[in-house]
DNA sequence: GGCATCCGTTGTGTATACAGAGTGACCGTG
DNA sequence: CACGGTCACTCTGTATACACAACGGATGCC
């Protein structure tokens, strides 16, 4: 059995990114604590690095809470992210192992096939998108850039919860990736790096599109002002 | 009086940024604890933060040790920097308050002034460039890149204190400084990117003449392996 | 009836005590 | 003399107990 304190990082922080704990939750130490079954230093340890990682922030000085996601946030967080993945495709066209690209290739280029299943191959297209972010993790060949890359992904996660991206939008982000496959295959970071832009600016487009139509509905339905906040600052750090 | 936990952390990590605890210094808490006058708890969570910001890291599953610094360190961490940098340049090109440049800019003009006393105008040099990416985290207005931008230059500070700049070579850098804030205030954000790219190449190249020459020395008269390593992993969280 | 103050409760921050595991040294044997 | 085993020590990980500060409610005064 690992450490408590591991398992209690992993259990807050898979509850977060799946929307069990929604922003806005307190998490008090005592109570997590006992619902976790442990005492409250490795909780103590497991908040701390959520604070760290920019999923809990304090809450008036007194307390934690789940650290909100509002619009500003994903456009942020997508400035951030087109830097870190430009670069990290760039380098990875210069340094990559042509044949796990290649082969990634291949699959991308069957996504229309695996989306003719609306909701399996949602998540087919998905395990292929890390696959992909692996294979690019591992070419890059730098710790640093992965590094603040997971960081940026973990944000993410919460996001897509967020966005529902539709079956169209699906196979233009499969388009657009395989662009991107392609140039690292042919070890080009210029047109890596430039596809990397193109597909993260229409992606941010697609999020923010499907977000105003979900926070429209929420609004309609019954309001719940701590999912879609324009809440301005969220600190991370 | 602030938290103890707060008052540990800030001290290891000024400690580890002034080279007081060079790189491969073991951290052990019981001596830490009695050493700060505090108990081992705040400082599991000052040794906690202090691994998240990857200046410290598991030794061997028992016990931590301050992350080592070598030259392979310093050319990932660069990679990381120009994608941050050089997003950051634009985006503030775009967003920034003119004024404030402007006033930089006049700043910048006078280095070569400032560095005819060579130790003095040295610091007021640093000063200035640290206001300049005050000025930029300012403009930005994204907690996101600016958060990754601090996590980079805290890597930076340790990497200074090895590789002494030449008067030259910062005459060279306050002339690509300045022409970064040229392109800020005249609001191109593509040349305010590419302007931070060549100066960070240049002060890369600079930084790792300076790292090996000093190398040199070092291994003439006293051989210190932990100082500059070849490790090639240095895991940053 | 409204507002201010006081007290109780709750929750964080810190200290200390305990358990388990790994490492090192020392002793015994081949 | 060398190698292996065992014991003890030291370290991290966890639990618990205590102190202080803040928030909320209730009560008394204006």
């Amino acid at each position: 059995m690992a450490r408590a304190s591991e398992i209690a990082y992993e259990a807050l922080r898979a509850e977060i990114l799946s929307w069990e704990l929604v922003p806005g939750s307190v998490l008090a130490e005592v109570e997590l604590s006992s619902r976790l079954g442990i005492s409250r230093t490795p909780v103590r340890e497991a908040l701390a690095r959520l604070v760290g990682d920019g999923l809990a922030e304090p809450l008036g000085g007194r307390g934690l809470v789940v650290s909100p996601v509002s619009a500003e946030n994903v456009t942020e967080l997508f400035e951030l992210r087109q830097a870190l993945e430009a670069q990290a495709a760039a380098l990875a066209a210069e340094r990559r192992d042509a044949a796990r690209f290649v082969a990634l290739q291949n699959e991308f280029r069957e996504v229309p096939l695996l989306l003719a299943d609306p909701d399996p191959g949602r998540h087919a297209y998905y395990d292929l998108v890390a696959r992909f972010d692996d294979a690019v993790d591992q070419a890059v060949q730098n710790p640093f850039l992965v590094s603040a890359l997971n960081a940026v992904r973990t944000h993410l996660v919460r996001i897509r919860r967020l966005s529902h991206d539709n079956p169209a939008r699906l196979l233009e982000a499969a388009r657009e990736h395989l662009l991107i496959v392609d140039a690292i295959v042919d070890g080009d970071p210029r047109l890596a790096a430039d596809a990397t832009r193109v597909h993260l600016y229409r992606s941010l487009r697609s999020t923010l599109g499907s977000l105003v139509a979900q926070s429209d509905v929420e609004h309609d339905d019954h309001p719940i002002p701590t999912l879609i906040t324009t809440t301005k600052d969220a600190t991370t750090r």
